[in-house]
RNA sequence: GCGGUUGUGGCGAAGUGGUUAACGCACCGGAUUGUGAUUCCGGCACUCGUGGGUUCAAUUCCCAUCAGCCGCCCCA
């Protein structure tokens, strides 16, 4: 084989596309209900936006992305998460001025990231994100994150756990950022050398290492949910109450921190609990990014969203034995026999399919019985049968596949036998 | 970026340093001049991820490389 597909990508054959279009069309729906509109932004951005909005920090940015430059000399690069162009295009919009505020956007993309392919994580991946702008009410948080639950739930997932966060406000956000340099700078030199170059950068991350976890600084480290102050306080216990009143239950998780840069006070994952699934089971992130709009360059504007990973939901349903309701079979199957009726096959079949129906025919020359077969391998609930005989009489052999009955029916009153 | 593991027909899967690379499924044809099951018969890999090397000889040994899978990091 001379061409092989990209690393940590996939061919999505019939089989699956159909599952796709189900979820996507699910999405849709869903998105409809909570008046949340699609928009579509491209693929690639300036590398700029993404290193601004995503934050240079954070592994994105610095080894993650599929940057390059276009004959004019540009630095462009493939969109590694949707925040940022949603709100680019917020921004140059100027959707700030639209009447109907909060601006409610989704989409449903691919994304790229340069990583190592595993389970779970591909280098193109979908995500159906969710980002609701102008508006700091608490409701809009629960009202995400309902969205984001009620997806799963109306496709029949199960073990899920919702986990949420606050990182605070910006004064929030410092205080515990000096609180926790103060707490590990002394003993840092006991930690791994990711979690020392954390220390200035993002202390905060150092909660979620994986090798220094049963440090015993660790445990004593200070929470995040002690600095927060009376705002940002009272801001996290209003979505709680939101939650509860939606009956959506939820753990509070002081070391769920979000990668990027971003996010402020609210923060949230939907994860998946149980076997069979691999290393990786984060679902949705998202989170509250009350500063990017105008980091961006727009007026001060806060927002709310999310992202969740559709081959993530697909693995997961499929873990879970979850049968989605995707159609499948023919409506109708036309056998022909003899040249004279293999010459009026392209005309019945069109006619049948201007009906409405989904039909198709032999075209590699087949017999009788590789034609039934093919007809009772596709799931064809009728078998139209067109010889010298049924030709002669200006009408066609219909055979129900199910019971094995057939009735020779005119070609002019074929549709009251088999229309839907 | 690092580690483990795997790479034989459409799929699953044996196999050996040496004439013709098992088998199962699927598919195609025939037995059955016009009917989907079963059965029987026949067909279906100049080739064993790719490129080198060792050898009289390599799918089988060695090296490299690519890819899949799994994990680390991190995330969706």
């Amino acid at each position: 084989m001379k061409y092989k597909i990209p690393r940590g990508t996939q061919d999505i054959l019939p089989a699956q596309s159909k599952k796709w279009q189900y979820i996507e069309q699910k999405a849709h729906d869903l998105c409809k209900r909570y008046n949340y509109q699609e928009i579509r932004t491209p693929m690639f951005e300036q590398t700029e936006l993404f290193a601004r909005g995503v934050g240079d920090t954070t592994d994105i940015v610095q080894k993650e992305m599929y940057t390059f430059e276009d004959r004019g000399g540009r630095s462009l690069t493939l969109r590694p998460e949707g925040t940022a162009s949603t709100v680019r295009a917020f921004v140059e919009n100027k959707m700030h001025g639209w009447a109907d505020q909060p601006v409610k956007l989704y989409y449903i993309g691919p994304m790229f990231r340069y990583e190592r392919p595993q389970s779970g994580r591909m280098r193109q991946f979908v995500q159906l994100g969710v980002e609701a702008m102008g508006s700091a009410d608490p409701a809009i948080d629960a009202e995400v994150i309902g969205l984001a639950m009620d997806f799963y739930r109306e496709l029949g997932l199960k073990n899920l756990k919702l986990v949420v966060n606050s990182l605070g406000d910006k004064e929030s956000r410092n205080n515990h950022r000096n609180a926790l340099i103060d707490h590990f700078k002394p003993r840092i030199s006991e930690f791994c050398g990711d979690c020392q170059s954390r220390l200035e950068k993002n202390p905060l991350r150092i909660l979620d290492c994986k090798v220094d976890r049963d440090h015993e600084l660790m445990s004593s480290a200070p929470s995040i949910l002690d600095y927060l102050n009376e705002e940002s306080l009272d801001y996290f216990k209003k979505v709680q109450q939101f939650l509860n009143d939606m009956e959506i239950p939820y753990e509070v998780d002081a070391t769920l921190v979000r990668g990027l840069d971003y996010y402020n006070n609210t923060a949230f994952e939907i994860m998946i609990d149980g076997e069979g699934f691999g290393a990786i089971t984060t679902l949705t992130g998202g989170g509250r990014y009350n500063g990017l709009v105008e980091e961006i360059g727009g007026p001060t504007t806060p927002g709310i969203g999310f992202a969740l990973s559709l081959e993530r939901l697909l693995m997961a349903l499929d873990t879970q034995g979850v049968e989605l309701p995707v159609e499948q079979g023919l409506d109708a199957y036309l056998v022909t026999m003899g040249d004279q009726a293999k010459e009026a096959a392209p005309k019945l079949l069109h006619q049948l399919r201007k009906k409405g129906l989904t039909v198709d025919g032999d075209y590699l020359g087949r017999k009788m019985k590789g034609q039934m077969k093919a007809a009772d391998r596709q799931q064809a609930e009728y078998v139209l049968i067109l010889g010298e005989d049924e030709l002669a009489q200006n009408s066609v052999m219909v055979k129900t596949m199910a019971t094995g009955e057939q009735e020779l029916i005119k070609l002019n009153e074929i549709m009251e036998k088999i229309g839907k």
